[in-house]
DNA sequence: CACCTGGCTTGCTCTTTGCAAGCTAGCTAT
DNA sequence: ATAGCTAGCTTGCAAAGAGCAAGCCAGGTG
């Protein structure tokens, strides 16, 4: 056989985890939903990636219950979005501790500063972690943003997960 | 063309790193390592993984700085080992992330309890962060154990980096 | 000398990725 | 009305990558 490895049921839960997230696209869609993005479309322009693609990690995503996907009304028509998921918006810390060593250990072409989490709460630039370093109040996913220096807009809001 | 995507050099840390550690094998290599495997042979019978592709992964890994290749002497030959770098053992944190999101949201076909760390310093369970659930002392590396309940022998330690 | 062992390399096959084109339901422009 | 557009797929093909097996090489040991 030649198929690819799968550690789905594997007793060590860092395999089992890989095995949902460390596909190619698979981190970087959830990047993007965590940042607010639904749609097919609004993926696979953000992305760049193949839309054939993105229909089969966006369907073993829904699978793998990190996404959903709901109906919405899109002027007279129906159409689809895919909405994160409790368990999709808690690999909010595997988005952060990668963002903290690609922060240390890798370098952009473009200029751009690290990436930085505010705490809406207080206002202040914090670390990912139980509490914020500013303000010291519980870190809550409603009360965090991400903020990339090279973007215009200030900040981006986490989205929340439906259900 | 139909080359693989490749996320090097983008303004995103989280594409950067996921470049790097997200291909299949890359984190079980670093899982293992981090429990203090070294050796080619080691690494191919504990992961199962076929031997050239352990080649290529070992050396894209020592190419991007997580790992180092050092020479060592077996009996009267000199073979090589493959050590984790600061870089390499800077990724923990991925693989806690990691864990903890597979503990809670994908279960074993075998019985394994969650995964677990250990604050060998004061001998108690902690979670991941930057002091000690129990004692209260800062975690460092040094001081930290996995415990896997289903293993017999009762912790593993993580492995220093070298430099 | 034959044989084993660790660490690769090579060859072949099957899967997956990327790209491009096509398809469909319902909307909008002419 | 008919022609075209759009979101979200599906299909077809070429190339890269993963899995398996076999072979190779250096430095042992029997």
């Amino acid at each position: 056989m030649s198929r690819r490895t799968t550690w789905e049921g594997t007793a060590c839960p860092i395999a089992r985890a890989a095995d949902v997230l460390a596909e190619p696209w698979t981190l970087l869609i959830l990047r993007n939903a965590t940042a607010g993005t639904t749609r097919f479309e609004d993926f696979r322009s953000q992305l760049g990636i193949a839309d054939n693609v993105l229909t089969t990690r966006l369907a073993k995503l829904v699978d793998r219950g990190l996404l959903t996907k709901l109906p919405y009304r899109d002027g007279g028509r129906t159409r689809h979005e895919y909405r994160l998921t409790k368990a999709g918006s808690d690999a909010l810390p595997v988005l952060h501790a990668l963002g903290a060593w690609g922060d240390a250990y890798t370098s952009s072409d473009e200029a751009a500063g690290p990436m930085q989490l505010v705490h809406v709460a207080c206002g202040e630039l914090t670390r990912p972690g139980a509490t914020c370093d500013s303000c010291g109040k519980p870190l809550v996913r409603d009360d965090l943003a991400w903020r990339a220096s090279r973007l215009r807009e200030g900040t981006i809001p986490l989205a929340d997960p439906v259900g």
